[in-house]
RNA sequence: GCACCCGUAGCUCAGAUGGAUAGAGCGUCAGACUCCGACUCUGAAGGCCGUGGGUUCGAGCCCCGCCGGGUGUACCA
């Protein structure tokens, strides 16, 4: 149930009665509240289009929808609007039917297996803030996905492949260490050491890159190495995901692409593709009308090695024999957009997402940065790269703080566990309330708050909704039918409920998990409107109690659902 | 240099195919608990939508110029 497709199929049909593109029937939320609940603004391009008034196409319009029984009134107004009121038994009827159904009536799309490549995570060293919001981003798609009905297939992408690699093994060669006696900690300090060090001393770059290329050919000193190294990283790795609450299907990583990594190439050299261009070999990948900048793309470098979009193309081939996915959704910060397009077109061109039936669609789904307040980059105090780790830890510490000075009777296992929901909530609705593409600003203190757009906000509102329904419970009261909104409060929340539909469709078309924060702050401001100012318990009328009751719980299972999808969880207290 | 993205209230951000009076949250000010959880709610003030042109009956949105910020521009990922 879309309660906008639905007006608009019947507008679309309105407007098809009377001789115009059933096109024009498109119907929005109203943006004037005072006048109307729905609004369709077709009659004004349909005029341009006719050349008529546009009032007297929307006055045509209006005509055929007068005796639909669910609007209260159909108007028109100047120029050309018609503004269309719901009947407050629409409504009701309305909620009742998704209260009556188990998924909440809300839509299913035709299925697709979709790959998710997200993570990206690099084995030289631990996950730092800039993993962050693929992570929880792709993790709130993957599950808005699943939702909808998709078959889902998520995949780290570890970088276990490239160029660092030969780094880490070229510095550990140098310092005459053993990577079976390193640390973790030993690795986040060598990389950034040897990677530091390829900038400056030209001898040890090239030993790097020959460190990788002797890596990919498949010397066997060097994989054990790499083996030992690459082991303890991901084993660092898994456990730092899990202290994000993300987890994949799949523990892929470049080097999982490398057996597919000749075919691309045999691929890409059978269609003529393949260039030699200053001792590398290199796919022309742009188009005549192209308008920015389009290099060839890399496929293999002068020294023999393979780069990442070498793997990529492997792992695209991987997937296809694999998974046969309709589409490959690749999350990474934008920066990287100009590489992902250079692949889609070297993977169009070979012949790579070609398949059976139809061809793959590849996605970047890119994200903006998290800043500090300075508007850069976020960094430490020192100025050094942030362990996400480290950056969980101190949002937890200052929910732990919140959750002590709230003084509710807990267990001290009890007060770290509502410190984590609370943190993590806090981070998460701090990161999605923002569109994907945008940079925002981190603000530690604005997202733990329990006033304003965040997520202990949104816990607080479902923690005192359940509070009710469990009292309820306690009292032997029952919910019944939804009936007609006798308040304007009760009103304005039956108007919300039946847009998560659409919401959940626009933030699957955007990928965008912002529009699921929208649609639930918008909510939670209803429903602890209506909650303020109406007696639910001690509502004397039994079936006004009974009605309001079972809004409550229809209001609590939406609003756990959205959380869910975001990945938010809810805790007994707050 | 060239290309792409961005510039909306003091701050952080929304603004659906171009449509009515540009919306939230925070902050500020003024209010609301004998009552289901006040971590809540109500109201007010606050805007030449970076800037100058253009298209249109109508522009925050489309086109061009300028100013300011970010990112990218083959042997890194």
């Amino acid at each position: 149930m879309n309660i906008l497709s639905d007006l608009s199929h019947t507008l679309s049909a309105a407007f098809a009665a009377c001789g115009y593109e059933p096109s024009y029937g498109a119907v929005t939320v109203s943006n004037r509240p005072d006048l109307c609940h729905f609004q369709c603004n077709g009659a004004l391009p349909a005029a341009k289009a006719h050349k008529k008034n546009p009032l007297m196409i929307a006055g045509e319009v209006a005509e055929r929808l007068q005796n639909d029984a669910r609007f209260a009134s159909v108007e028109t107004a100047p120029p050309g609007f018609i503004n269309l009121r719901l009947s407050d038994g629409t409504l009701a009827s309305l909620a009742n039917g998704m209260a009556a159904d188990e998924r909440l009536l809300l839509p299913r799309m035709e299925p697709k297996t979709i790959v998710f490549d997200y993570g990206g995570a690099n084995v030289a060293k631990s996950l730092h803030v800039g993993h962050l919001r693929p992570a929880i981003i792709g993790d709130a798609l993957c599950r808005l996905s699943r939702f909808l009905g998709h078959t889902v297939v998520s995949d780290v992408h570890l970088g276990d492949w490239g160029l660092p690699m030969g780094q880490v093994i070229a510095e550990l060669e140098e310092r005459g260490l053993d990577a079976a006696s390193i640390t973790v900690e030993d690795l986040n300090e060598i990389y950034p050491a040897a990677s530091a060090r390829c900038g400056t001393d030209a001898a040890f770059a090239e030993k790097a890159a020959e460190r990788t290329a002797s890596l990919q050919r498949g010397d066997p000193e060097i994989r054990a190495v790499w083996k030992r190294f690459r082991a303890l990283s991901v084993d660092h790795l898994k456990r730092s995901y899990e202290n994000l609450d993300v987890a994949f299907d799949y523990w892929y990583g470049e080097s999982d692409a490398e057996p597919y990594v000749p075919r691309v190439k045999d691929m890409l050299r059978e269609k003529g593709l393949l260039r030699e261009s200053e001792g590398a070999l290199v796919v022309d990948v742009a188009l005549p009308d192209d308008k920015e900048p389009m290099p060839p793309m890399m496929v293999q470098k002068s020294n023999g090695a393979d780069v990442y979009g070498t793997t990529d193309l492997g792992m695209l081939l991987q997937r296809r024999e694999d998974f046969d996915p309709g589409e490959v959704w690749y999350m990474t910060d934008i920066r990287q957009s100009l590489h992902f397009k250079q692949v889609f077109r070297c993977a169009k061109l070979g012949g790579i997402l070609d398949m059976g039936g139809g061809s793959i669609q590849c996605l970047h789904v890119w994200n903006g940065t998290m800043n500090g307040a300075d508007g850069k980059p976020y960094k430490t105090r020192e100025g050094g790269v942030m362990r996400l780790n480290d950056l969980i830890s101190s949002v937890v510490e200052n929910a732990l703080r919140k959750v002590e000075e709230s003084n509710l009777p807990m267990t001290e296992p009890e007060r770290a566990e509502a410190a984590r929901m609370l943190g993590m909530a806090a981070l998460r609705v701090g990161d999605m309330q923002n569109h994907r593409t945008k940079d925002y600003i981190f603000d530690m203190d604005r997202f733990l708050a329990s006033e304003g757009k965040t997520g202990p906000y949104l816990q607080y509102t479902v923690v005192r909704c359940r509070s009710v329904l469990a009292k309820a419970r306690d009292a032997g009261f029952i919910a019944g039918e939804i009936l007609p909104p006798p308040t304007d409060a009760e009103r304005d929340l039956l108007l919300a409920l039946p847009l998560v539909s659409d919401a959940l469709l626009r933030a699957f078309a955007d990928k965008a998990p912002s529009v699921l924060c929208e649609i639930l702050f918008d909510i939670a401001g209803r429903f602890n409107r209506f909650y303020f100012e109406h007696k639910i318990l001690q509502c004397p009328d039994g079936a006004l109690r009974a009605s309001r009751l079972a809004l409550l719980g229809l209001t609590d299972r939406l609003m756990t659902l959205l959380l869910d999808i975001l990945g938010v969880k809810i805790p007994l207290h707050m």
